[in-house]
RNA sequence: CGGAAUGUGGUGUAACGGUAGCACGCCAUCUUCGGGUGGUGGUAGUCCGGAUUCGAAUUCCGGCAUUCCGACCA
């Protein structure tokens, strides 16, 4: 991509109707555009960032075999009133301008629509288990939306839902989701803490969450500095400065978000719903079923939460909108033109500063706002030396790269 | 939902109740060319509705929006 052809552009002071870091840097970059409280676009640097998280998700969730589909964002009303769930405070309601017409939610959960789903198809034990999932727009009025993309109205969101014969067989995939999890956040570049949880709306029964350490977080949660139990403060028995129950090590108190979370949801839905299956000696049981979420915008601001300096963003390769910078300074755009095509023929992903009415200065200030990992410079003093100059986003020290190594010395992949 | 603050060109800001100004951006032009270069000309604004007043960006009332604190948070 030209940087001169992209249709956003950065803004030099940061927005004042925005708080957080995330929001401020994420706006001033272009990688997003509030329209509302809660509500933002993905600009097209914001999208790739999503996107590779997407990515990564897709993979991560394919290898626990969950079979990616896509439901309705328009919720009907029998599927919540089956559960209760109609009135609760976060729902929207959609419905057409005429009188007495279908009432919807616009979804902002999935549990009752799969369950329903799945009865059609789930009969026997050898129908199970299986898991099933979707990226998607969720819908959640907020009494208080916050924090940029912390905490959002309307937000992109991978569902999981599994189902299973047993309460142990839930159990054991339960382990295999909170593996990928971790997996999940961990290439994207975060430290994530397994913590125990109140379920809320959706189950009584205690759920986990992935939490990661963030003074912008709005969870507070006690952590084992030892062995790294962790509980969230809201349920927990733990206290600052005292003991861990599993190790005994010393507990200290963190403020974090919650990029994820993993719920037991027994037979809760499948009841509501008459989810049952035909076990092995004939018998009708109800299916055991589980929830699991990953808010991708919360994940995505997050990142930017964490990996920042004075001067921007800091994208972790996996996940940066573009892994090069390539930029030309006093009149070196044939040989910038060169080297990018030759970048994009080895399939390199690369954002190309070819803008000539930009200063040297104004192109430095924008490779790092924009956080991209690996920034090259091509200028009379590199071809001086027949070599590019390589920094990496973060990196004090550059190096020279000849021209003709570009290739082999970088990992254009 | 309770509390507080703030709404002025695209962005950030200034203006006692009395000419809406500055910087950045953008357009044109010249200059400069390794950390937001310098000049000249141009462009564009008082959230919405009402009230007070000779006169309102400024005061008052109502609304809307955004942010923050709290409640809430699958």
């Amino acid at each position: 991509m030209r940087l001169s052809q992209l249709f956003t552009r950065t803004e030099k002071e940061a927005p004042k109707d925005e708080a957080s870091v995330n929001a401020q840097l994420l706006e001033r970059a272009g990688f997003v555009y509030k329209n509302n409280s809660g509500i933002y676009t993905y600009l097209p640097l914001g999208w790739r960032v999503i996107n590779k998280i997407t990515a990564i998700i897709r993979e991560e969730m394919n290898a626990i075999g969950g079979q990616e589909m896509f439901m309705p964002a328009l919720v009907d009303k029998r599927y919540m009133d089956s559960t209760g769930r109609w009135d609760v405070e976060v729902a929207f309601e959609a419905k057409g301008k005429k009188e007495n017409e279908a009432r919807f939610t616009l979804g902002w959960t999935h549990e009752e629509v799969i369950t329903e789903i799945a009865s059609k198809y789930i009969s026997s034990y050898k129908d199970l288990p299986f898991s099933s999932y979707q990226i998607q727009t969720k819908f959640r009025n907020e009494p208080r939306a916050k924090s940029g993309l912390l905490r959002g109205r309307e937000f992109l969101m991978k569902d999981l839902y599994s189902f299973h014969a047993s309460e142990e067989d839930f159990l054991r995939y339960y382990e295999k989701v909170r593996g990928a999890y971790h997996k999940i956040f961990e290439r994207c570049g975060l430290k994530s803490f397994y913590t125990l949880a109140a379920g809320g709306d959706f189950t009584a029964s205690n759920t986990h969450e992935f939490q990661v350490l963030a003074p912008v977080g709005e969870d507070t949660i006690f952590i084992c500095s030892k062995c790294e139990y962790a509980e969230n403060k809201e349920i927990s028995s733990l206290a600052n400065g005292g003991l861990c129950l599993k190790c005994g090590g010393k507990v200290r108190e963190e403020k974090s978000v919650e990029v994820g979370n993993i719920f037991p949801l027994g037979t809760k839905y499948t009841e509501a719903l008459n989810l049952q299956f035909t076990d092995e000696r004939g018998n009708k049981e109800f299916v055991v079923m589980g929830s699991y979420g990953i808010g991708l915008g919360r994940l995505m601001g997050t990142v930017a939460e964490i990996y920042h300096d004075k001067n921007g963003l800091i994208w972790p390769e996996s996940i940066a909108p573009y892994k090069f910078i390539l930029i030309t300074l006093d009149h070196t755009k044939e040989e910038g033109d060169k080297l990018y095509q030759k970048l994009l023929e080895q399939g390199a992903e690369v954002l190309y500063d070819d803008r000539e009415d930009k200063t040297a200065g104004e192109k430095f200030a924008d490779a790092d706002l924009l956080g991209i990992p690996i920034r090259l410079v091509i200028s009379p003093k590199t071809l001086k030396e027949k070599s590019v100059e390589m920094k990496m986003r973060g990196k004090k020290v550059t190096e020279l790269t000849k021209l003709k190594e570009v290739e082999e010395k970088l990992d254009l992949s």
